[in-house]
DNA sequence: TCGTAGTTACTACAGTTGTAGTACAAATCA
DNA sequence: TGATTTGTACTACAACTGTAGTAACTACGA
C-alpha cells in the first residue's frame, strides 16, 4: 500500500485508468474497459493487467463481487497531482515552485488576474475546490 | 534527432545529466560522473551508458576528441521544461494550466503577490530571466 | 442441461531504465 | 618499453511498462 507522504509517479496510460476510477468510485474492468474504448481501444485482457499491477503496488485496491473484480482508487486526484507535482519541481525547477509559475508566465500560459481569479475561486468554495471542478480559464487576459 | 515541437519525457538520472550538460556547455563522461559523485556516486560506465542512450535517442550530441567522447545538449532547459509540464498539465490537469495554478495555490506553493513579482522580475531581466542559455523568448509567441 | 459469453489467472514478449562488469585499445608514466 | 591508467564498446540483467493471447472457469439464456 501506497503510503500517504509517499512519492507516487504514474504514468499517461495508468492515469487514464485512475480518471476512470476517480470519476466513478468504482468499477469493473469492463467498466474501465469501455470508458477508455474512445480514446485508446484497449484490450479486455490489457486492461485487467494493468489493473492487477495497480493493485500489488497498491494504488488502488479490488474488492470481489462473485466472479468480478471491482476497483476504487485509493489515492485521491489531488494526492497524486501533489506527488506529481512535487516530482516535477524538484527535478526541474530546483524544487523551488516559484521558477515554475514564472515557467508558467514566460510560457504564456499564465495571465495576470489569473492568480487573483484563482484564490477569488478558491476562497468561494468551502472545501478549497478541491477537485476536477475547477476550471478557472482566462477570459480576460487583461496583459 | 528530437524534432523541436515533440514531447520530451526525461527521468530524473536523465535529468541530472542535463543539468550537468548544460551547466557546462560541454561534458566528457568523466567529467559528468565526476559532476553526479556526490549526490548520486554512478559508476563511469553506467554514466557512459546513460550517455549513449541519450546521444541514441537524439538528446544530446556527442563529439570526439581523440579517444573521449564530449557531450553536448541539443535541447535547452527551456524546451524540456515546456515539454514536460505540457505532458503533466495534459495528463493530469485537463490540459488547463490554470488548474496546475490553481493546484499551487493551495497545497501553498504560491502566494498572494508571487505573481506580480514573477511579472516584474521578468520585466526587469531583459533575457527574460529565461535560461542559462539565454533563448530570448517571448516577442513572437509562436503557438 | 448445454453452449455461449464474460471474467480472471497466467504467461509472454519487446522496449526502456538503472546499474555495472569485461574486454580491449590508447595514452601516459616510470 | 613495459606497466598502469583511462576511456570506449559491448554485454548483461532485473524491474517496469505497454500490450495481449490462451486457458480455464462460471453464470446465464435457450
Amino acid at each position: 500500500m501506497v503510503k500517504k507522504g509517499q512519492k507516487v509517479q504514474l504514468s499517461e496510460l495508468q492515469l487514464a485508468i485512475m480518471r476512470v476510477l476517480w470519476e466513478r468510485q468504482e468499477a469493473t474492468t469492463a467498466e474501465v474497459t469501455a470508458a477508455l474504448e474512445a480514446e485508446r481501444g484497449l484490450a479486455h485482457t490489457t486492461v485487467a493487467t494493468l489493473l492487477t499491477r495497480l493493485e500489488k503496488r497498491g494504488v488502488v485496491a479490488q474488492r470481489r463481487d462473485s466472479r468480478t473484480w471491482i476497483y476504487r482508487t485509493l489515492l485521491s486526484e489531488s494526492e497524486v497531482r501533489r506527488s506529481m507535482v512535487a516530482e516535477l519541481v524538484a527535478s526541474l525547477f530546483s524544487g523551488d515552485s516559484a521558477e515554475l509559475l514564472a515557467h508558467l508566465v514566460r510560457e504564456d500560459e499564465i495571465h495576470p488576474g489569473d492568480l487573483q481569479r484563482v484564490r477569488e475561486r478558491l476562497a468561494g468554495s468551502p472545501d478549497g475546490g478541491t477537485e476536477r471542478r475547477t476550471e478557472i480559464r482566462n477570459e480576460n487576459r487583461d496583459e
